[in-house]
DNA sequence: GCCAACGTTGGC
DNA sequence: GCCAACGTTGGC
């Protein structure tokens, strides 16, 4: 089966790109995802291997910060059951978990690559994450707009991170 | 803080 | 099953 690729926002606050590279095995569990579109893109469809556009959402500076991959397939999001997490769900049992997450491996940070950036280019003017009112955390992305953005785009990181 | 978009909820 | 109200997201 052909590779998939996909777009995946997270709070830098809550996970950004460098805590990303910092876990362990450079890889995070997805949990949280309380949206039935983005729950069925990973339980769905997403593939070990498909490759991950690292977004920066919700904070000073939104853009793509990295490249990454699905790590594992999707299984029970464990926090569905946890009475003590936000993202408890009292409807969710372990023999019909309604949640479910991947998990995702960071493969390089890039230099953000910002939304103006993004929107100035036509090769990328279908982008969902440009449409506007966007509000899935988790998007496809074509196959031509993934190497668009990888190879065209995307520029290494510089080796130390500038403060601003 | 504003506001557009849109998913979810709940009364009927 | 309709649909208005509400809540959340997220860029600006």
């Amino acid at each position: 089966m052909a590779k998939n690729y996909w777009l995946m926002k997270s709070e830098p606050d809550e996970c950004s790109i460098d805590d990303l590279l910092a876990a362990p095995g450079r890889t995070v569990p997805w949990t949280g995802v309380r949206n039935y579109q983005a729950r069925n893109f990973m339980r769905d469809l997403m593939r070990p291997g498909d490759g991950v556009l690292f977004y920066h959402s919700s904070c000073a500076q939104p853009g793509i910060a990295g490249i990454a991959r699905v790590a594992g397939r999707a299984y029970p999001d464990a926090t569905q059951f946890d009475r003590g997490s936000g993202y408890f769900d009292a409807a969710a049992t372990a023999e019909k978990p309604r949640w479910f997450h991947v998990d995702v491996q960071a493969v390089r940070k890039i230099e953000l690559i910002d939304l103006a950036t993004l929107r100035a280019r036509s090769e990328l003017a279908d982008l969902a994450v440009l449409r506007r009112g966007n509000r899935l955390s988790i998007t496809p992305v074509t196959a031509a707009q993934w190497k668009f953005i990888t190879t065209v785009l995307a520029r290494p990181a510089p080796a130390t991170e500038r403060r601003a």
